[in-house]
DNA sequence: AGCTTAACCTACCGATCGTTCGCTAAATGC
DNA sequence: GCATTTAGCGAACGATCGGTAGGTTAAGCT
């Protein structure tokens, strides 16, 4: 049925897999993604699926590479044209929260999503979430410390507890969006923002 | 082995089960309690434990409704004393970051894991999540509209807004604990609340 | 052309999943 | 005291889990 395929082919269906495993986990969580649905979605069988990647475990982390990487590029690269400081970081916090209300394509949802649900498992998917995670909020109070340099920040402000309260909005964005379905949602994190960093955003 | 039970001990063969459930799920995630994980953790066999429920979606109700409950009594029933308005609210956020970082009984942490791992399928236990959390919203709602009338927020405040943020207060604190275990997290949250709610707490 | 590599298959493994069955025996109702 | 109810057990069910073995076939190198 279905013709071996080259070097380049077998690239494109290692990412076909990982793509399919990112839906899923997006709804199912990443634990529930089964070999054997992957395989039934992708036409092809369960050996051939994880012939990719030896075991599931190894499977979760390149999915979740995978989210960390569309992640980046949706959010970070986005607005890195931005000037640095307060303004960028309100349009960042504005394209993750964007990110998540889109139908597809929703990594700030994914990775908010696996952080909750590994969060009690200890293991190699714990340490990588936790890594991207970490690496989001040295970002986050790395803009920070640009602005209380440019003064858009009072100098006696607590940079952590700034990281803190951004990180509350965004996960109640997604909460708002994956439970409640309030298309508000997006309109209130970006006013919460706006309110913690003092900057009007204009998109 | 095991000698037969009265009515009575029959019941409270359920609540060890449910509260079995309920600590297994607070690291697994509720999916992840497993009828078999029950049986050998309490001694008993998986029909004596599935006798109980019937299926294993009910024992998940169960367990969120023991969780509603743990919530109510833990949080909601503490603050009954308290000055209706922003006192009491600020005094509720408290027990409930208090209740997440206490070893034993975080049901704070548990509704809020369970609405993260349900809130992409569709079915009884997300509708019972959802609406354990809109109660818990419109209880928030009522203080803050109750704080308005006392004049201790101004009048022109959007009450929605205020409920979104806090909630993201309290998303913040339970990644912090769950996933960082940063123990300054309940002070940060603390922090946060007073300056949304703009009260100072003494516990 | 010949050889190696590897992508993918079918078939199967042992384990575990939720659930059902028939049974025993104690508690309860009359 | 006798009949009924029921908590819990042991055993088994079909399905599915992650993973493996061995074979087939195409791609790529020499």
């Amino acid at each position: 049925m279905s013709p071996r395929k080259s070097a380049v082919e077998s690239a494109a269906t290692r990412t076909r897999i990982v793509e399919r495993a990112f839906d899923l986990a997006t709804s199912e969580g990443l634990e529930g993604v089964t070999i054997g649905r992957l395989a039934f979605d992708l036409g092809m069988s369960k050996a051939g699926v994880i012939g990719h990647f030896g075991t599931k475990e190894a499977l979760q982390l390149a999915t979740l590479d995978s989210a960390v990487e569309r992640f980046r590029r949706r959010v970070v690269d986005r607005v890195a044209g931005v000037p640095a400081g307060t303004r960028r970081l309100a349009r960042a916090f504005g394209e993750w929260v964007d990110s998540m209300a889109d139908a597809e394509g929703h990594a700030g949802c994914f990775l908010t999503s696996v952080a909750t649900e590994f969060d009690g498992r200890p293991g190699p998917v714990r340490d990588a979430v936790l890594a991207a995670l970490s690496s989001w909020s040295a970002y986050v109070a790395s803009e920070l410390r640009t602005a209380v340099e440019l003064g858009e920040l009072p100098v006696d402000g607590d940079v952590g507890q700034l990281v803190f309260e951004l990180n509350g909005v965004a996960l109640a964005a997604h909460q708002s969006i994956q439970l409640h379905h309030d298309p508000e949602a997006p309109a209130r994190a970006r006013r919460a923002v706006v309110r913690l960093l003092g900057v009007e955003v204009a998109d």
